[in-house]
DNA sequence: GAAACATATGAACATATATTCAGATGAAAT
DNA sequence: ATTTCATCTGAATATATGTTCATATGTTTC
């Protein structure tokens, strides 16, 4: 990352050793950078509906257009994405697909924002 | 929201009562709103590592843009963005302003991820 | 086999967003 | 008071992103 940030403030400024400190303590950036991928997944109003939804019953993309109220196009595309952090999986039957929660972790992470927004 | 989602798809193809049940125990839109913001604040890596940063202590500006690699002017700008959302304060002292969290969800949420992470 | 339907995909477009740059503010030091 | 410094702010720009539209794929039904 940077190899010259003590010139970043006046020396005496910064508390170099906090800095230090700190930085060792946090995630390796490709971590940090995962993570912020599935919170940029959270981020979005449709793709957090269908995550909702989702963590209710297992639901059809039909189903899911009718719920998020925008098109079966616009469904399918954020199902991808959805799909692509392993987020939800599906399961094929006949014309329909069926999409469910493929993560044990991603309810606690909604309920704990639950918890602050409604404080 | 939507008034007319039964022609969404053909009706036969739906499954309405399941779509209604769903709905009603979704949360209100304007909360999936709020979740959705502070989801999208965590989604940006130099928030995030702002975050996750004062979650060990609090530091001061020109601490933070040490650690996150970015320009000053670029940390205060994220930092307005987080202190909008009431996730974190601060604290004036002489020159120097001191961040630091402002939420106790917060650390559960990013705990949860970092677990669905590294799986 | 053709038509109807659910879903997926690619291109295009319009909007949102993160950073940089220049300059402003306010506090300490000289 | 003037300079220095930490932080903030607004405008500008470049990039990312979500949706729509048109079309493709695969499955069922007739």
């Amino acid at each position: 990352m940077a190899k010259d940030k003590i010139d970043v403030c006046s020396v005496e400024a910064v508390d170099f050793e906090k800095v230090e400190r700190v930085r060792q303590e946090l995630p390796p950036g490709t971590e940090v950078q995962a993570m912020a991928e599935i919170f940029k997944a959270l981020g979005d109003p449709t793709r957090l509906n269908i995550i909702l939804a989702l963590a209710r019953e297992e639901l059809c993309v039909c189903d899911l257009t009718a719920l998020a109220d925008v098109s079966a196009s616009a469904i399918s595309h954020q199902l991808r994405v959805l799909r692509g952090l392993k987020l939800v999986k599906y399961r094929k039957q006949g014309k329909m697909v069926y999409y469910s929660l493929d993560d044990r972790h991603i309810e606690q992470v909604i309920a704990a924002v639950q918890e602050h927004v409604n404080e």
